[in-house]
DNA sequence: CATTTATGATAGTAATGCTATTATATTTGT
DNA sequence: ACAAATATAATAGCATTACTATCATAAATG
């Protein structure tokens, strides 16, 4: 990914935040050092306090950006989801043929994400971690409704969206576009942590990527359309 | 479901409560009001001391029969598991055909399980919705591998297994049979939940249930297989 | 009916998830 | 250059959570 992305944050809704983070140094270590911090210790661990201490700042002062740690949490996956829609718009730019544009952005949404030598203001191996492991955590809550009403998941909405269209540019006719990728995306993230720590819910393939080609195979045979050759 | 099934705890593994819920009065009445207010307020609001009030016990006792309420959630969610085992052993039984098998499977797993009149001990209906919204929360946390090695997943392990041998039998050169499954399983669940709560992110088919059918829909395609007639 | 065993009541503790207050920097507008 | 506004740091405090410990009492059991 190019670093002429700028890293604005205006794509995240504005109300997951108190302060914008991307405003100010201190907004930009505690996003920064609450990827590092969630990543190692986890969501139910993790505390502003303990983030405070990290950042050589305070608890008191977190909270002038981020009104509780679930709302950290949505606004580091909204940040990813908005991300990954840079990144799929970037990596379709030159490519017309519908089939292969969802081929690519199937790729690079269920690819694993390498960690990145280059000294990045957010680590996005990390991050994809965190979604990985805590995203669900940031809806399946009983306040969903009201944050969805608020718009707090309308990056990964979006996202999903686009994707279906592509899919209906494919195969006008298949009813579900929605619960495929989404299935598919969803899917993909837990097969990575079964991967990892639950070995016997998934299928070892060496020699290739098998939660991407999974993923493609499942999508081209449920929208009953031909893979494009590679 | 017949209530010839006894709804004995042997399948849940020991190590997940300090003393068998099964065994007394007052560990039934914990797991069943465990199950009531966990609906309810959900899995973050949801505390002993409240549980305990609720069932004009206190937080101590229950204490007694759980460690933590993350081994309370792993067992309701093993307990699940393994009463859908159950069902499926028992819907299966007179079926030879392992496309008829997958597909009754498949409809069992992913299908809503309605509110029933009848006044039982768990009810099946409030443990599916906890386990839809809930259940991801007993694995997607840093004891994982601790928790694994233990066999606190095994009931879900072992379904998982079974499933991945009916679609081997139909197909044995599909390469994911374990992926397959856990995803259209977590799939389906995910989509239930955004059904209510996050429509943006599924397809609303009226007329059929478009979860299950979705579900069968992508399994037989992806394994190469002609879906039984109806 | 003596003794385990299970439950209830109460108390206590460290940590969490905040809010509030005040002091001190830092930035800014004039 | 300086006053005023704004941002941060430091500290304290509070209700709740997630437990543990103790002791009394009730129920079951041998």
């Amino acid at each position: 990914m190019q670093d002429s992305f700028t890293y604005s944050s205006l794509q995240v809704n504005n109300r997951v935040y108190i302060k914008n983070p991307e405003s100010s140094t201190l907004g930009r270590k505690i996003v920064e050092s609450s990827i590092n911090l969630m990543d190692k210790i986890g969501y139910e661990a993790f505390t502003f306090k303990k983030l405070g201490f990290e950042i050589h700042s305070n608890e008191a002062s977190i909270y002038r950006y981020f009104e509780s740690k679930n709302k950290l949490l949505l606004y580091l996956t909204s940040w990813y989801w908005s991300w990954m829609e840079y990144k799929i718009n970037f990596g379709l730019a030159n490519i017309p043929a519908p089939e292969e544009r969802l081929e690519k952005a199937i790729k690079l949404l269920t690819e694993d994400i390498e960690l990145d030598g280059s000294f990045e203001h957010i680590s996005k191996y990390k991050l994809n971690r965190i979604v990985i492991a805590e995203a669900s955590k940031s809806y399946m809550t009983k306040k969903v409704d009201q944050n969805n009403k608020e718009g707090f998941f309308s990056c990964y909405n979006q996202l999903v969206g686009r994707l279906s269209n592509i899919i209906l540019e494919i195969n006008p006719t298949y009813k579900y576009p929605h619960m495929l990728i989404t299935t598919l995306i969803e899917g993909a993230h837990h097969q990575r942590f079964f991967a990892q720590h639950l070995p016997l819910l998934t299928d070892e393939v060496n020699g290739e990527d098998a939660i991407t080609e999974f993923s493609k195979e499942t999508a081209f045979k449920a929208i009953g359309a031909i893979r494009p050759s590679k």
